[in-house]
DNA sequence: AATGAATGAGGTTTCATTCAT
DNA sequence: GATGAATGAAACCTCATTCAT
């Protein structure tokens, strides 16, 4: 057995708990689920969690973590294919809202399970959070600098205003069994609202 | 003893336990704050809370159902003065970050603590959220009658999002010591960005 | 108002707060029975039953030695009709079921609940109990003397026999809603057990 | 480590809680012994009792359980020694005594602490209490049927009447520290007063 | 005598984490 | 690396009782 299949196995089982932590949270919520569910859905025992993992706030953490990551590459790659600014925020928007329908268990526990534990938002810096943001940010200050966004736009509040925005439709649309409007129809509803009050 | 200074008494007691919950609720955050904690700021004893609340989630329940149903009236005032719905939306922006900043411990509970609180969220059906939003909403038909805002506009979809924009720039200013922005700016700016994105 | 009246309306609320007792104990037993459910049944204030009663336990003793010190005194009166005290023996069967039959909400209280409070049978001493025993031991030693009942039975493990075995069928009956046996076929045929075990 | 002696030091943990249970529970009394006593006396923690048992309660009831199903055995070997039901109903009343005498700790937490928790009797259905009695009612069946015992005898009846009488007189031998006669001589008192009582 | 608001002690159970095997 | 038995901290709420009015 070789150092690759030995690290490899060894990302698997991470990829393994990672996976059925997903699908756990989502169902019973990050409070209500024990450490040793998470182990049971991954077929190995309650201590292997933890030579992966720091804890179980970890386990929430580094979930948000590598789905961001993972996010942050591809939303940047699907905006690649404007050149507006505006047109890739619009792109943008679109991205998050069919990811968030696309994979909703993941959304769920980022969304709603994140914010339900006592350690994000407190002693965490999301630095992929800010990361994610800041592409947005990015769009508003060339959309400034192209003269296409209203040069009075303060671009810290606005993109934050604009995730803001998305992520509030995102948290009502996961948590409501059958919302009445799609996602694709907010993201453009969004997208409408902002690039006409961005714009010069 | 006469009936008035029973009730008032009464009355009394109940918030004084609740001004004391807002603060420590503030400064410990919710979960890690003990009943007795409450108590103690409250100057009563442990089981006297429970004459005037039903658990300790009541608490934060009752925090938010009064502090809501407070913000709707003087929200509902601060309006009247203006007949544009825009100038209403822009004033009702205004209006919620002025009471953030004023009453910095009550929203910092109500924005921070009761979404990490696990009941709230999933079991309480928080219908004052949804009235404080209702009055978004109505602003925005209202506008569309009056030929100010845009047919196209989904008034669902949009006051959600401007609900959201402001949320999520009132969460981060709380979270953060010392913000780059006041939150009167940030208002200036969001009020702005909908007003335009909106208007026909 | 005289000092008569006074005294009698003192017994009549001592009274009422104790024949609601036993219908809140008998309903929902003696440890699920709050102190305020008695006062609300006895339509009086919860302080009020400290004017009567040292302590929850002392209703229940109350209830217990006043229940006993009557069936004491009429199980007397009623034995007194026969003369051999076998037949007496018998007579204290039949009346102490029969009373069981007619109070069953006392019966449940003094069977039951009073053997689940933890301070009966353990710091009380039941002298009412041991009284009532007593008579059971003087009919068996005077049937020893007038030569009915075998010279070498032991009085005093034969009374509490004879009562173990009324109190066992008791609790029986008044544990089973429909029990298959009336009380008073149980009656005459622990009667019949013993005066035929006892008799020379 | 093999199969077996993972079980039997699973099976001896729960078997050390289990004495350390009864000495407590002997002594202090059930309601008054907190679960962190019997874990220091079973020399474990806390929680580990909670691997074993569901419930303080259920502690109990698993001592009585198994003391019973123990007892159950044992009394039908003592009484297979003899053939005449009679013989066998005063061998049964010796075993019982005996039982207690030897086991005080034991019959202490079944006859006194058993009965003041507000589960049992209320809740829990003793169906090893029944089948221990059951055996006493088999065999006056059996001496109705083989003629030895009055055919007007109740089975039902006298089978309770019985072990009221014995558990009547344990009671008060485990209460009383001094008694004043052995639970030997009353075994034998009780037995002489049913054969005589039950024969034809 | 009557009230009832206020008191405050007290204990079971869960479950994240550890560590000997 | 993997296991899973064992650990032990931590806090909400109830309700008998008191006492100022």
């Amino acid at each position: 057995m070789n150092d690759h299949s030995v690290s490899a196995r060894k990302r698997d089982k991470r990829r393994q708990i990672l996976e059925a932590a997903v699908g756990v949270f989502a169902k019973q919520g990050f409070h209500k689920s024990r450490v040793s569910d998470v182990a049971r859905a991954a077929e190995v025992a309650d201590g292997t969690i933890y030579l992966y993992f720091k804890s179980k706030d970890d386990i929430l953490i580094s979930i948000f973590e590598e789905t961001m990551a993972d996010m942050i590459e591809r939303v940047q790659l699907a905006i690649e294919s404007h050149s507006d600014p505006l047109d890739q925020l619009r792109e943008f928007a679109l991205f998050h809202m069919r990811n968030v329908e696309e994979h909703r268990d993941v959304a769920k526990v980022l969304q709603v399970e994140l914010r339900l534990s006592s350690t994000f938002m407190k002693e965490y810096k999301p630095t992929r959070l800010q990361q994610y943001m800041d592409i947005i940010g990015r769009l508003i200050s060339e959309g400034k600098e192209a003269g296409v966004i209203r040069a009075d736009v303060n671009p810290i509040i606005a993109r934050r205003a604009f995730f803001g925005a998305l992520d509030e439709i995102a948290m009502q649309w996961i948590l409501t069994p059958n919302a009445r409007y799609g996602l694709n129809e907010s993201a453009e509803q969004i997208a409408e609202l902002f690039v006409r009050g961005l714009q010069s």
